[in-house]
DNA sequence: GCCGTTTTCGGCCCGACTGTTTTCAGTCG
C-alpha cells in the first residue's frame, strides 16, 4: 500500500467521523495525519516493521500509528471498518457537493435512507427535501445545479494531478532499455486547466516495430495498473486506481512528429490542418504528411517538419484550438508566446505567519534560486480567521519583519532578490476592506481578494467588488474567479464590468497560477486583454516549493496568446515593477 | 487523536455568510 492509498483511508475516516458528528479535535488529527502521510518521501510501508520512525513524523502518534501499521497490513482498520457498517462510501461522494457538509448527509441519510448523488437528486425533484429542517426551496435549486455541475466536472482530473501521474508513469517505463523519449499528448500538452486521460507518446530505438513487443509487455505490466483495458501491438491502455485511464503509445522514431501533432489535437485544429493540406495535394495522418499522387513521405519525424511542409510557422500545443492560429502562423503573424524564463517576479505568497509553511526568508530564496528577481510577501489579514489572519497591528509588525529581511538579503545576494511588503486583504460584504487604511498605506502590494463563496446574487458579488477596488489602496484584484458554483454566462457579465472599471481604474488583475483556480480563467484573461487591463501572475504559493506552480499559470497565459508585453511582473525589477502599479493615494 | 507538558490532562485556527429562521445551525474558507 503506497503513501497516496494511505492518506486516502484516513482522510476518509475523518470525513465518515464527521458525518458520525465525532470529535472535531479527533477528526482534525486524522486530516492532519493524512496529509503527513502524503508527504512522506519514504513509503510507509517500508517502515511498519519500525513503529517508531513512524511517531517521528509530526502528527503521527501511537493510535495513528497503530491504525497506519493496521493498514498495511490488511487494507483496512478497525473504526473505518466499525463506520463503514453504520454509514455507507458513497456518502463521501456526497460531502463534495457545494452545501452539503457532514450534518446534512448524515440527515437525509437518516430521514430519507439517502447514500449517493442519484438518490439525493431524486429526493430534490421530488420535493421530499424541503419537508427536512432547514432545507428549503433555495436549497433545493441550488443543490440540483451543484449536482449538475459536479456531474460535468467530476470525470475530469486537474492538469497538476495529470502532470504528476505522467511523470510517475514516464519514470517508470523509461527504465526500459532503448527508451528515449516520452511527452504527454492531448488536453495536458495544450495547457489546458482539466485532462479528460492521459497520453503518452514514447519512442526511442526500443519501439520499432521489430522490438517493440518487449516494450509493450513492459508497460503492459506496470505496478501501477488498476485495470489493463486494452493491449495492442503498439498500445497498452488502461486505468489507474483514481480512474484516470492512460493511453500508451510506442512509436518508431520516423512517425514520432506525425503521432504527436495527430494526438496533440486539438480536434478542430487537426480538421482544419489536414483540409490545408488536401488542398495542396497532401494528406495528413497520424503517420505522415504524404502527397497523394505517389504516396511520398514529405514529412513525418518532427512537427516543425510537417507544418513547415504546409507553409505554416511552427504552432506551439497551447494554441492548437483553431481559434486563429492557422492563419497567424501562415502570416508569419504568430506572437512571441510568454515563456516562465519572462517572469521576473511573483507578487502573491503566503508565510508561517498565516497558513503558509514557510518563512519570509525561506520563501525569497526558493524565489531566488527559481530566477526571480522580486516577490511580493501577502499574507492574510484578519477576517479569515481560521488562517491566523493578521489584524492591523500585526500587519504592521510583519511589514516591518519583511522590510528587515528585504534589507539583509539585498546585501547578502548584492541586490538580486527583492522582498516587497504586501497583503492580501478580504472583501467584505459591503465591499470595504477588513483592515484600517492607515495600515495598507504602508503595504507596496495590497491584493484584495473576495474568500466568501460565489453564492448570493451575482449583482450583489459584482457590486462589492466594484466597492473594493475603488478603494485607492488596491492595487491588485486577487483569484477573481471564487468557486465554481456560477454558470459561465452569468460569471462573463460579472466579471466584464469588474475588468472593465479595473481598467480604468488601473487596478491589476491577478492570473492566479494555482490550479486549484483555473477555473474560468480563460474567460479572465481574454475579457482583461480586450479591456487593457494590466495582469499579473501569481502564484499564491504557501510553500516553498508551490512556487513551481508558476508553470501552470504561464500555460494558461499562452493559451490566451499573451505576450511578455501584457504582463506586468515581466517588469526587469522592483522598481520597474511598482511604476507600472496604480500609484499609492 | 496529537501534543507538550504544571507527566496527566487540557488545549487544539475562528468568524462571515446563508437559509430558514423568530435566535440559529450549518457550511465554508
Amino acid at each position: 500500500m503506497d503513501n497516496i492509498t494511505i492518506a486516502r483511508l484516513l482522510d476518509e475516516t475523518a470525513a465518515l467521523l464527521e458525518i458520525d458528528a465525532a470529535d472535531p479535535f479527533r477528526i482534525r488529527s486524522y486530516r492532519r495525519a493524512a496529509e503527513a502521510v502524503e508527504q512522506q518521501t519514504t513509503q510507509l510501508s517500508t517502515l511498519v516493521a519500525e513503529p517508531k520512525q513512524l511517531l517521528a513524523i509530526p502528527g503521527i502518534g501511537k493510535g495513528m500509528a497503530a491504525n497506519i501499521v493496521e493498514l498495511v497490513a490488511t487494507g483496512t482498520m478497525p473504526l473505518r471498518t466499525e463506520l463503514l457498517t453504520k454509514y455507507k462510501p458513497t456518502m463521501l461522494e456526497l460531502l463534495r457537493l457545494p452545501g452539503m457538509g457532514p450534518k446534512t448527509v448524515a440527515l437525509v441519510w437518516s430521514a430519507l435512507q439517502v447514500a449517493d448523488i442519484d438518490g439525493l437528486e431524486a429526493a430534490a425533484k421530488a420535493g421530499h427535501l424541503t419537508k427536512l429542517p432547514r432545507m428549503g426551496e433555495k436549497f433545493t435549486t441550488k443543490l440540483l445545479k451543484g449536482i449538475e455541475d459536479y456531474r460535468k466536472n467530476s470525470s475530469r482530473f486537474r492538469v497538476d494531478q495529470a502532470h504528476d501521474h505522467a511523470e510517475k508513469i514516464s519514470a517508470l517505463i523509461r527504465a526500459f532499455p532503448g527508451i528515449e523519449t516520452i511527452t504527454p499528448a492531448g488536453s495536458l500538452r495544450r495547457g489546458r486547466e482539466t485532462v479528460g486521460d492521459l497520453d503518452l507518446l514514447v519512442t526511442g530505438p526500443a519501439c520499432e516495430p521489430d522490438v517493440v513487443a518487449a516494450a509493450v509487455e513492459h508497460v503492459a505490466t506496470l505496478p501501477l495498473i488498476d485495470k489493463l483495458l486494452a493491449r495492442g501491438q503498439n498500445k497498452v491502455s488502461f486505468t489507474l486506481r483514481n480512474n484516470l485511464q492512460v493511453d500508451v503509445r510506442l512509436l518508431p522514431r520516423a512517425s514520432y512528429g506525425a503521432a504527436l501533432q495527430y494526438f496533440t489535437g486539438s480536434k478542430m485544429h487537426n480538421v482544419a490542418l489536414r483540409q490545408r493540406a488536401i488542398k495542396r495535394g497532401l494528406t495528413l495522418s497520424e503517420y505522415a504528411l504524404l502527397r497523394l499522387e505517389d504516396n511520398k513521405i514529405i514529412a513525418s519525424e518532427s512537427e516543425e517538419a510537417i507544418y513547415n511542409a504546409l507553409d505554416l510557422d511552427y504552432i506551439p500545443p497551447e494554441l492548437r484550438e483553431n481559434g486563429g492560429e492557422l492563419e497567424a502562423a501562415a502570416t508569419h503573424a504568430l506572437p512571441q508566446l510568454i515563456t516562465l524564463a519572462d517572469i521576473r517576479g511573483d507578487l502573491h505568497m503566503h508565510t508561517d505567519a498565516t497558513d503558509g509553511r514557510d518563512t519570509i526568508r525561506q520563501m525569497a530564496e526558493a524565489a531566488l534560486a527559481r530566477g526571480l528577481a522580486y516577490i511580493a510577501i501577502t499574507d492574510h489579514s484578519k477576517n479569515l480567521a481560521m488562517t491566523n489572519g493578521l489584524d492591523d497591528a500585526r500587519a504592521l509588525v510583519h511589514i516591518q519583519r519583511i522590510r528587515e529581511v528585504d534589507a539583509e538579503l539585498n546585501d547578502k545576494y548584492e541586490g538580486r532578490i527583492r522582498v516587497l511588503a504586501g497583503i492580501e486583504v478580504d472583501i467584505l460584504a459591503e465591499g470595504q476592506l477588513d483592515l484600517d487604511d492607515s495600515a495598507l498605506a504602508q503595504m507596496d502590494i495590497v491584493i484584495a481578494s473576495v474568500h466568501s463563496r460565489f453564492d448570493q446574487p451575482i449583482e450583489q458579488m459584482t457590486d462589492r467588488i466594484l466597492r473594493a477596488i475603488e478603494n485607492p489602496h488596491t492595487r491588485i484584484l486577487g483569484h477573481p474567479t471564487g468557486r465554481k458554483v456560477l454558470s459561465r454566462e452569468a460569471y462573463a457579465v460579472h466579471i466584464d464590468q469588474i475588468l472593465k472599471r479595473a481598467a480604468e481604474l488601473g487596478v491589476a488583475v491577478e492570473h492566479n497560477a494555482s490550479p486549484a483556480r483555473a477555473d474560468l480563467n480563460d474567460l479572465n484573461l481574454r475579457l482583461a486583454k480586450q479591456h487593457g487591463c494590466r495582469i499579473t501572475v501569481n502564484t499564491d504559493a504557501h510553500a516553498t516549493e508551490e512556487l513551481d506552480q508558476m508553470r501552470y499559470g504561464i500555460t494558461q497565459l499562452r493559451r490566451a496568446w499573451l505576450t511578455p508585453a501584457d504582463l506586468l511582473n515581466t517588469q526587469p525589477t522592483a522598481a520597474a515593477l511598482l511604476t507600472q502599479l496604480r500609484p499609492k493615494p
